[in-house]
RNA sequence: GUCCCCAUCGUCUAGAGGCCUAGGACACCACCCUUUCAAGGUGGAGACACGGGUUCGAAACCCGUUGGGGAUACCA
């Protein structure tokens, strides 16, 4: 049998962290066995559903890569179809239509409450009733029948066997009052309809699963397996929520995180491969499984996230990282010419190393963005008062203008033979020049930016700092 | 309240009864490298929640305690 799992988020807000680990873990699960990963929008809360959330879910997606087989498919669109098999569920008398109203339903839920234990919630009092006896002018609601007595057990996939006193298991409802589907009904006739075999989603559902199981075989169907894995939680400890500051993930995508960064980030949180810690999609695939996910919470951890991400910055393809520095360029509405670009892209090595995000690698990148003459900070300034610095900067000058090639050795050379003639060190000579050619104080090394730059473009920019 | 789940450095984790004097990663500290800043290298500090069992031997297995989390809707 072919494994097919599913992404089934609620577009009542944007894919938060858990979600998008969740959504990774079906991913990769489908695809390290060969089968399909499908994504289907929990939209039953038309009230609490919105075409916003529903484009941030989807945008999230597309950017983490988590390419979804087929075309993604709405809940809502399957009422229908979810009321048939409530209705069917009635005349095969394994459901049943309950005429409650909210205050009998508040006070059930009172007395369940108080009583200390071992009360249902709903205490089953339409249960064998007669149709006959239903009071005129309500809309029913219509109930599954839960097994009265005896226990169940799940063979969770991460959690292991979980067993619970069916008599905890109340008489929920699948059918609302304005003939709607219910959560509890509409996952379980979808996931048999679209043939989903894993289950997996965050813990918070282990308690539903009791229920659904049930409910799956109420209608006679098999059971997918499940995978109940832990949520996640802010630095706080507690679960992941909008009140708790926690992001979409399109929040991290603008603060430069890049996408393989976070999913390797939270592929590490609650799975584990031995040690390794950089792991690439490829790779992923290959040794993701259900064994390896722990089951205690993780916390979120920024600081890993970053460092992760310097990482993947290090090792990025330089002309991917230069689209994003020119995206950044022109929002702030920076002119790049042709001839900057091409020096971006050369420079790109040194940059990358020296930044934990793309915003901070722009801000690196702006020494090769801008033309001669250049801006310059304060220290820069600085630096370049000091007469003795600026005779340095004249003398080596034209000692680069007699310069037969243009790479960073032999530059390297020039400037280190240069001191010591002068008896200077290095420091000395290279400061003054790293002022003048980057208008700051820290950049990659100075000879590697020279290279960089060209010698025109270098001796414009030495001239201009020296005078 | 009740039910369910969880418990190794500050954080993410390795650990399938002897390979554990508990390993790795982030963060932190020191040193090295060095033209600045990063990166990199080397080293350091830092954990088995507690109490009982089981066993020749428990971080690992069992029970309890404590702590944390989740669920308790005509939300998903």
């Amino acid at each position: 049998m072919s494994v097919v799992t599913r992404f089934a988020p609620s577009p009542t807000g944007f894919l938060h962290i858990g979600g998008a680990r969740t959504a990774l873990f079906n991913y990769l699960f489908a695809k390290h066995h060969g089968g399909q990963f499908l994504l289907r929008v929990e939209d039953t809360d038309r009230k609490r559903s919105t075409e916003e959330a529903m484009q941030a879910i989807l945008h999230g997606m597309n950017w983490l890569e988590l390419n979804w087989d087929g075309a993604e498919t709405y809940q809502s669109q399957n009422a229908d179809r979810h009321r048939e098999v409530a209705e069917q569920l009635v005349a095969d008398g394994n459901a049943y239509k309950c005429y409650c109203t909210p205050e009998e339903l508040a006070e059930m839920r009172e007395i369940a409450k108080n009583s200390g234990g071992g009360t249902r919630m709903y205490d089953g009092r339409w249960r064998d009733r007669d149709a006959s006896e239903a009071p005129a002018g309500i809309d029913p609601v219509i109930r599954i029948k839960m097994p009265l007595e005896g226990e169940t057990t799940i063979a969770d996939l991460v959690q292991g066997d979980v067993t619970k006193a069916n008599d905890t298991l109340d008489d929920f409802i699948i059918l609302r009052s304005d003939g709607t589907p219910t959560y509890m009904l509409a996952v379980v006739v979808d996931d048999h309809d679209m043939g989903v075999t894993h289950a997996i989603r965050g813990d918070d559902h282990l308690n539903n699963a009791f229920r659904q199981l049930h409910l799956f075989k109420a209608c006679g169907w098999d059971v997918p397996e499940f995978a109940h894995i832990p949520l996640i939680h802010g630095s706080d400890g507690a679960k992941l929520s909008k009140r708790h500051g926690a992001l979409g993930v399109e929040a991290y995508e603008e603060m430069g995180i890049l996408p393989e960064a976070m999913c390797n980030y939270l592929l590490r949180l609650g799975w584990s491969h031995g040690d390794d810690e950089t792991i690439s999609r490829e790779q992923a695939i290959e040794w993701f499984n259900l064994d390896a996910v722990g089951r205690s919470p993780a916390r979120f951890d920024m600081d890993k996230l970053l460092n992760l991400n310097a990482q993947y910055l290090k090792t990025a393809d330089a002309d991917t990282l230069a689209a994003r520095v020119l995206a950044d360029a022109n929002a702030a509405g920076i002119t790049v010419s042709p001839e900057a670009e091409t020096r971006l892209v050369a420079g790109m090595p040194g940059l990358a190393s020296r930044a934990k995000n793309t915003h901070e690698l722009f801000e690196l990148s702006h020494l090769y963005l801008v033309d001669a003459p250049i801006e310059m900070t304060e220290k820069a300034r600085d630096s370049l008062t000091d007469a003795e610095a600026r005779q340095t900067l004249k003398e080596l000058a034209e000692l680069l203008k007699k310069a037969t090639s243009w790479g960073e050795a032999e530059l390297d050379g020039i400037a280190r033979e240069y001191a010591e003639t002068r008896e200077l060190k290095l420091g000395k000579v290279a400061q003054p020049l790293r002022a003048a050619l980057t208008g700051s104080s820290v950049s990659p090394s100075i000879f590697e930016v020279m290279a960089v730059l060209g010698r025109d473009e270098t001796l414009a920019r030495l001239e201009f700092a020296a005078n």
